[in-house]
DNA sequence: CCTGAAATCTTGTCACTGGCTAGATTGCCG
DNA sequence: CGGCAATCTAGCCAGTGACAAGATTTCAGG
C-alpha cells in the first residue's frame, strides 16, 4: 500500500457524488470519503480544507459539467432547457449542491468563474424567443430549475424515465 | 422552573424554522433547540421521536401554510402562482424542509393528507388556462418553484424585496 | 380525596463526526 | 544526493443524534 494516494482528490470527489445520490448530503460524512478511499480519516482535509472546501469543489466541478451540457445543446432556447433537466437528474448529486451556497464558500474564484460561465450560456438565447430576454431568461431558468427540483425531490405524479421528452413538453408552455 | 415546559412541541418547532432561516439546515442541531427552549437534551425525542421526526412536523406545517395561502389568493392561476412564490420565500424556513422528503418521514399520515390537499389546490386552476390541464399545471409549478428556489438561494442578479411584482412579471410569461 | 397509569422530562452513556495539531513519509527540484 | 514541500497519519477535542433507565408531573377513575 502506497502511503501516497496519488488520486486522492479525484477519488475522494466522485465518492462523495456517488454518496450524495445514494443517500442524499446528510449521509455525506468526510470519513466515511476517507475510509474508502482508504486513507486516514485528515487526509481530505489536505486536499479540501474542510467539508464546505469539498464541496465548493464538487459544485464547481458540477458548473463546468453544466456549461459543457448546455453548450453541447446548441444555440436553441429550448433544447437549452432541456439539457439544463438533463444534466441536473443525470448529475443529482452536483445539482443538489450547487444551488445551496450556504453549503460552500461562494467566493472561490474558480467556482465563481464557473458559475458565472454557465449563468451566461443560460441566458444567452433568451434574446432570440422574446424583447425581454431579462424576464425571457428567467422565466426559462425557473422553469427548467424547478422541474429538475421537482423531478429530483420524487414530488412527482407522472415521473417517466424519458426526462428530455417531459421537459421539452413542458417547457414548450413558455416559447411556444 | 416548572418541571413541564407545556409547550414544548411548538416552541421547539418554532425556534427550528428561525434558525434554519438563520443559517441554514446544516446549523440546525437538536441539542441546541432544547437548550433554547430551556429542557433537556433528550427531551425533543419525546414529541418527535428523532430529527426526521422534527423535520416532519416543520414540513407538514409547511404544507398547511401554503395551502392556506393557496386558498387565499383566490381562483386565478397566476394569482396563485405569486401565492405559492410569496409563500416560499416568507417561510424558506418550512420551504427548504417541504421538497427534500430524504430528510424525513415521507409517509406519515399527517404529512401525506397536508401535501396531497396542496398538491390539488396546485393543479386546480390550471384548467382555467389550458385543455392540456396536466401539462399547464407541472409548468406553473416549476415555474414557481425553480423561481422561489433561485431566489431563496441568493442568485438571482435581480432581487428586489418587491417578489410578487417579480413572480406576476416571470409567471405572466406562461400565462400570457 | 387518592391512587395508579400515562405523559413528560432528566441524566448518563455510546458511537460518530468535523476540525485541529504535531509528526511521519514520500516525491521532487536544484 | 540533500533538503524542502506536498501528502498523509495519529491522536485529541467538542459537539451531535440516538438510546436506556429513571425521576417528576398530570390526570382520569374509583
Amino acid at each position: 500500500m502506497a502511503y501516497h494516494h496519488g488520486q486522492l482528490r479525484e477519488a475522494i470527489l466522485a465518492a462523495a457524488v456517488e454518496t450524495i445520490e445514494a443517500g442524499g448530503l446528510a449521509t455525506l460524512s468526510l470519513r466515511d470519503l476517507a475510509r474508502r478511499a482508504g486513507v486516514s480519516h485528515a487526509a481530505p482535509a489536505h486536499h479540501f480544507g474542510d467539508r464546505a472546501g469539498l464541496l465548493t469543489a464538487l459544485a464547481t466541478d458540477g458548473f463546468r459539467l453544466l456549461s459543457e451540457a448546455l453548450t453541447a445543446a446548441g444555440e436553441n432556447f429550448l433544447e437549452r432547457g432541456v439539457a439544463y433537466v438533463r444534466f441536473g437528474t443525470r448529475h443529482r448529486g452536483h445539482f443538489e449542491v450547487m444551488f445551496r451556497p450556504d453549503l460552500y464558500h461562494p467566493d472561490d474564484p474558480e467556482l465563481v468563474a464557473a458559475q458565472s460561465r454557465a449563468s451566461d450560456l443560460l441566458y444567452s438565447g433568451a434574446a432570440t424567443v422574446d424583447a425581454d430576454a431579462a424576464t425571457t431568461g428567467l422565466a426559462g431558468w425557473a422553469l427548467v430549475h424547478g422541474l429538475t427540483s421537482l423531478y429530483n425531490a420524487g414530488v412527482l405524479s407522472e415521473r417517466p424515465d424519458d426526462v428530455d421528452a417531459l421537459a421539452r413538453r413542458v417547457a414548450s408552455r413558455l416559447v411556444r
